[in-house]
RNA sequence: GACUUAGUAGCUCAGCUGGUAGAGCAACAGACUCUUAAUCUGUGGGUCGUGGGUUCGAGCCCCACCUGGGUCACCA
């Protein structure tokens, strides 16, 4: 059984046949010997220079056919140009239907063909290529989605999400401005990089599966190691190793971390994701909020020559310094209330008559930490670090050295959201065990997302830790910030999807 | 997971109080040697997301399902 073909992919297969029929190789394999990119030939094109031999490939966008003489548009890596396309310079004796056969009615938009030709510039003023030799590089057999650009405006683009998302590939080619966007989010990461590395730390990889899931709070993806025979986490979050190879050593260690969380997806969460970690020995959290409004400031002018990014309708700086704002603080600026002295009951009944929904298995610490979330979290669109959160909250964050309920934690509130979430970290061992069996009593009282034991982390603290500071941060987040998108979906090539309903596609044949 | 909204030609979209489908671009045939959303003439292309139901008759009404978007809940 087979699905029938399209009216326009039966005319591509019947071109691609007629081609190998003139003795023209639809999918040649020899290189071709491309010199130059179509927008670094319109920059630095200089009139005197006019006659300028070129070779450039990529796809055919469109065409304006006029008889015996053309112009196309090529679409190459960086951009598009025009190509001016006549039969009798096209034409050779090895190939006397090239323009009348091969470009004229052989070529459909989309494929991909070399030029090779002059620069000149147009009557109407357009630096273009005027070819003197065409040759086929590879056929297409299906039809691109037609979108047309007039003064940047496009027409009939290509935005059905869930079209682009699944075919990204066609999304890339037919519409502007998405490969910038993923171009930038390389330029977040080099960016960080360079940061980091200019200091001496150090990038490393540590395991994606793990026997524990630990690091952090939420539900893993599960899997099975059939030598081992024995159940296997992909990873939440890459913490508790980064720390091990401190107590290891090193001064400073970080690792761009593609963790798994299987819980609800939206417009801020995919199931896998990428967050950056990174802990330095010897420093503590007000250093590293130092550190991070650097980095933060740094990354965003190298992306964008500028410390003012449009998200939405705000406006948002990442100018250095940033606002600091204890959790304590946050709240009382925006409930009035001052909860710093009250107890469970007394936080009980604060959320009660505020609205915040609680229920029976919260602490004192989540109790506050919703307070937050609900009343305060969304307000803080320029860069905010909150600081000093509950003990609770936070079972792998050293005690705050004044106030033995609070945490020495800050997490980075940005456009509403949590971008980043740091400590100075949790190095007695003794501490950390009694944490984790807190967790233990929240996870047999009801809390799923309680954190696991690590036996091996606690050893590992036991050899010593030194003090040290760690700081993560979403890159998804960061990326969707650095290029002004409000989707998660937008800043990862291919986002999460359910599958579609297959049509058995690869049944597809002709006739 | 809940609510809501959508799925019609390769793409973007119309489609009246139910009477078995239209446009633009793309495609096909033709004209045209400086066009640029090229233009002009002509032509073809659809199991209207899938499966049921109501009806003399369903793209439209009803039910179920599939796949998106939005809002909420949970989370980074």
């Amino acid at each position: 059984m087979s699905i029938e073909l399209s009216e326009q992919e039966v005319f591509r297969r019947q071109s691609l046949s007629k081609l190998r029929e003139m003795g023209i190789d639809p999918y040649p394999a020899a290189l071709y010997p491309v010199d130059n990119y179509s927008t670094t030939i319109k920059a630095e094109f200089k009139d005197e220079e006019s006659g300028k031999p070129v070779c450039i490939a990529g796809r055919l966008m469109s065409r304006r056919i006029m008889g015996k003489a053309s112009f196309i548009e090529i679409q190459d890596t960086k951009g598009r140009i025009q190509v001016y396309v006549s039969r009798d310079d096209i034409n050779s004796e090895a190939q006397p239907e090239m323009y009348n056969v091969v470009f004229k009615k052989l070529l459909d938009i989309g494929d991909f063909i070399g030029i090779r030709g002059y620069i000149f510039r147009t009557q109407m003023g357009e630096i273009s290529v005027h070819a003197q030799e065409l040759t086929v590089l590879s056929k297409t057999l299906r039809p691109l989605p037609i979108v047309k650009y007039k003064d940047g405006v496009a027409y009939d683009a290509f935005e059905d999400p869930e079209q682009r998302y699944r075919q990204r590939y066609v999304d890339l080619v037919v519409n502007e401005g998405i490969k910038d966007i993923f171009i930038k989010r390389t330029k977040v990461y080099n960016s960080m990089r360079e940061y980091f590395n200019n200091q001496g730390y150090m990038e490393v990889e540590t395991p994606v599966l793990q026997s524990i899931p630990g690091g952090a709070a939420a539900r893993p993806f599960t899997t099975h190691h059939n030598a081992l025979d024995i159940p296997l986490y992909l990873r939440i979050a890459n913490e508790l190793y980064l720390k091990r190879l401190i107590v290891g050593g090193f001064e400073g260690v970080y690792e761009f971390s593609k963790n798994f969380r299987n819980e609800g997806m939206d417009r801020t969460h995919n199931p896998e994701f990428t967050a950056m970690e990174i802990y330095v020995a010897y420093k503590d959290y007000n250093w590293m909020m130092e550190f991070t409004e650097k980095m933060v400031e740094k990354v965003c002018l190298d992306v964008n020559g500028t410390t003012d990014i449009q998200v939405g309708d705000k406006t948002i700086s990442f100018k250095a310094p940033f606002k600091r704002v204890t959790m304590i603080d946050a709240i009382h600026e925006h409930t009035g209330i001052d909860i710093s002295t009250m107890n469970e009951e007394e936080l009980r009944s604060v959320c009660k008559n505020l609205h915040v929904e609680v229920d029976a298995s919260m602490g004192k610490g989540k109790l506050i930490d919703e307070l937050f979330g609900e009343k305060c979290e969304g307000k803080y669109i320029q860069p905010t670090f909150i600081t000093d959160y509950p003990i609770e909250m936070s079972p792998l964050c050293k005690r705050h050295r004044t106030n033995p309920e609070l945490t020495e934690r800050f997490e980075l509130m940005v456009n509403g959201k949590e971008l980043a979430n740091a400590y100075s970290e949790l190095n007695d061992p003794i501490d950390q065990l009694e944490r984790f069996q807190e967790q233990l009593k929240l996870s047999e009282k009801g809390d799923d997302e309680a954190m696991h034991i690590d036996m091996d982390f606690v050893r590992s603290l036991e050899y010593g830790m030194p003090p040290t500071s760690g700081m993560g941060i979403g890159m998804d987040r960061l990326v969707m910030l650095m290029t002004g998108q409000q989707a998660i979906q937008e800043v990862l090539f291919f986002p999460q999807m359910k599958p579609a309903p297959s049509k058995s596609e690869v049944e597809k044949t002709e006739n």
